[in-house]
RNA sequence: GGGCUCAUAGCUCAGUUGGAUAGAGCAACGGAUUUCUAAUCCGUAGGUCGUAGGUUCGAAUCCUACUGGGCCUGCCA
């Protein structure tokens, strides 16, 4: 269902024959857009305004010259010039109500696929196997799939690879876990949750540990701020009225104010450990632990056949444990090309670079220096052992020979947006830069203290439970016993359990989606899991109430054949509304993948919702005022479903037929 | 020091890439219910789009400066 298109098409034949540039006609054509005011216009074409100088006429003559020459009969049946020269557009309903019938009967909802297929890898997840998934991973697991799903819709070939992370130094806590203080039992029975114990043990004491060598450090850049403050309030006596040395003042403060919070909240992580006599005595047994974890890590990439097959072992109970929650969140993926197996590949990239001249030796390491960073890429450290930034040279390298994709797409969250600025700027100068590269960020996952979560700080809050804990909110409120009495539903258990899952975890996935891509997304339970306003419950609602309405219908002896066969009449206002937004489905995928904004869907969706709960409070579907009526509308709820079920389950969100 | 990013209604956020009178939800207030499922609908109120300039037919959106947050900044990812 094109709108735009066949539009822009008749603009296009009048404006040649009224420009000469072929740029100005396209730009143009890129002024056609939908009307911000309903009530105004469909669609409005903001020409006639920018033309007025190269033209040298005033912009409503222009816009009347363009309208005149214009055959827009069979799709609006208005076009009209208001303001300062706006064209505007009314769609027909007849034209509406073809573009609707066509959504009728095509699972697809009559989406075009695109002229030119691209082939686009799209890296989400990519959680560190072993430590924890928590809130943070969510958020790209959930826009990565939703931008996966979309593009695929659209025709373009996708390839998704989860890039995981289990060759890092969560292998060498795991291992050094391991000989150390694994429970053998224990293991046998439960290795997944044996092993989580021993990885937060030595997590633990490591933590313990580092918070102690931070102290005097911490304690000199309090001193150190505390100093600089002095100096600058001299610099300032002695020149009260300089507005710089004013504002360098109050920065000066505000550092020493951070330094002393740091500093606390170290001494807190302390007394905290202090308290666990256990922690303490193993740290006593084991000092200086994070080095020797270094050293099983090392030992591990170095070959050690020990270590390599513990690691064999270990990485298919680290698998299961997110298997668990992949499953619970219906994510797939295409591939798993962790960075383990990049490993033998990055001796022969860090040589290629060097070869090339890219990378050179700074300080013992490997470096690349590039044009407007202060900083290089290090691809190899001091200590010869290579960084993520190797194996994402090596992994693209690799995707380049696999796939050669036209698209690469990143999603990853905004603080490492430095770390691709170079990353694609080394794979430009490697011969990759045919590959439209993209950093897909995402704001930071905040806690409702307004801080960054942290895997580091522990008290991350596990994925399990918290899908969990939104399955049974769900079931509270959608299947407590009164409300379902109350709509008059009976149903068992199983049916219950089933909603609640839809409902909860949908929740989830769309509190996620809803925010803008790139704003910082708070994490709030309570907020994401309230079933009313902007959230996924209320269009799963709107859904199911349209499944009542067309089982009613049957039971009243209306078939879906017959329904089929009857024409659509968009009469009503909230008809008409209801029609004008179904048509958009597909210019919205479009508009919302040019910048991997999933939102933008979630927003048609609750719009969507809206619209038809208006026409389902002033239009009665089954209570029409004659056959061909009830019919009609059925159809056009019928779409409704359909367009909301489809567009729910490109985000990930599941649909049930009562709740 | 350098760089990135954000600032919109009391709160949470949109804002179609520069278009007409800046929009939703929550909270508040008023109305609608013998319901095709009221988790609903209709309405009212709420704004110097951080501040000051600039660019032009036209700015929340672009450029500059300033204010205030967040993040990154050579061997973690």
């Amino acid at each position: 269902m094109q709108i735009l298109k066949p539009i822009r098409q008749r603009f296009r034949t009048v404006l040649e024959k009224l420009l000469d540039d072929p740029a100005l006609v396209e730009s143009s054509l890129e002024r056609i857009v939908p009307s911000r005011d309903p009530s105004l216009a469909d669609y409005q074409a903001n020409i006639a305004m920018p033309l007025q100088k190269v033209l040298g006429k005033p912009p409503l003559e222009i816009a009347q010259s363009v309208v005149s020459g214009l055959d827009l009969s069979d799709i609006c049946q208005s076009v009209s010039i208001a303001g300062a020269g706006y064209i505007n557009l009314r769609l027909s309903p007849s034209w509406l109500a073809a573009q609707l019938e066509a959504a009728y009967r095509d699972e697809h909802l009559a989406v075009t696929k695109v002229d030119a297929p691209k082939t686009i890898v799209i890296d989400y997840s990519s959680p560190n196997v072993a430590k924890p998934m928590h809130v943070g991973h969510i958020r790209s697991t959930v826009i990565g799939a939703a931008i996966a799903h979309v593009l695929r819709f659209l025709g373009h070939k996708v390839i998704t690879d989860n890039h995981l992370g289990d060759w890092g130094t969560q292998f060498g806590m795991i291992i050094y876990g391991y000989k150390n203080f694994c429970d053998q039992e224990a293991y046998k029975k439960h290795p997944v949750a044996e092993l989580s114990r021993i990885y937060r043990k030595v997590q633990a004491i490591s933590g313990y540990q580092e918070s102690l060598a931070q102290t005097p450090k911490l304690e000199q850049a309090v001193e150190f701020a505390r100093k600089r403050v002095e100096q600058v309030q001299t610099k300032l006596a002695a020149a009260p009225a300089d507005k710089k040395i004013a504002k360098e003042l109050a920065t000066a403060e505000r550092q020493v104010t951070t330094a002393i919070e740091e500093l606390q909240s170290n001494h807190k992580k302390i007394e905290e450990s202090q308290q666990d006599t256990l922690l303490m005595a193993e740290s006593d047994t084991h000092p200086a632990i994070y080095e020797k974890v270094l050293a099983e890590t090392a030992a591990l990439h170095h070959g050690d056949i020990g270590n390599l097959k513990l690691w064999n072992e270990f990485l298919p109970n680290c698998r299961q444990e997110i298997d668990t929650i992949y499953r619970r969140l219906n994510v797939q993926f295409d591939h798993w090309y962790g960075e383990s197996f990049y490993h033998e590949m990055l001796g022969a990239v860090v040589e290629d670079l060097f070869a090339k001249n890219l990378a050179v030796q700074s300080d013992g390491a490997l470096c690349v220096f590039l044009d407007g960073f202060d900083s290089p890429m290090i691809v190899r450290k001091q200590d010869g052992a290579y960084l993520y930034a190797t194996t994402d040279i090596a992994t693209a390298m690799f995707r380049e020979r696999e796939f050669s994709p036209d698209i690469s797409l990143y999603v990853v969250d905004h603080r490492q947006s430095d770390h691709f600025k170079k990353l694609f700027a080394v794979l430009e100068k490697i011969g990759l830069g045919h590959t439209d590269f993209r950093h897909i960020s995402f704001g930071t996952v905040m806690g409702t203290d307004g801080k960054p979560f942290k895997t580091r700080s522990g008290s991350t809050v596990g994925l399990e439970s918290m899908l969990d804990e939104a399955v049974a909110r769900a079931m509270e409120v959608v299947c407590n016993p009164e409300r379902l009495t109350g709509v008059g539903i009976q149903m068992e258990d199983q049916e219950k359990e089933q909603i609640a899952q839809v409902v909860g975890l949908g929740a989830i996935k769309y509190a996620d989606l809803a925010h803008n891509r790139t704003s910082d997304y708070v994490f709030d339970m309570d907020k994401m899991v309230r079933l009313e306003g902007n959230t996924s419950a209320y269009i799963q609602y709107s859904y199911a109430r349209i499944r009542s309405i067309l089982r009613k219908a049957q039971e009243k002896g209306y078939d879906p054949s017959g329904w089929a066969d009857s024409s659509l009449q968009l009469t009503e206002p909230s008809e008409l509304a209801l029609a004008l937004h179904l048509v958009r489905f597909e210019e919205m995928l479009h508009q919302s993948m040019q910048e991997y904004t999933p939102n933008l869907i979630t927003e048609y969706l609750y719009d969507l919702a809206k619209l038809f709960s208006s026409f389902y409070d002033q239009c009665s579907v089954l209570s029409a005022s004659n056959a061909n009526e009830v019919s009609s509308r059925l159809k056009l709820s019928s779409v409704v479903a359909k367009t909301l079920r489809v567009g729910l389950d490109l985000l990930g969100i599941g649909v049930v037929e009562r709740m």
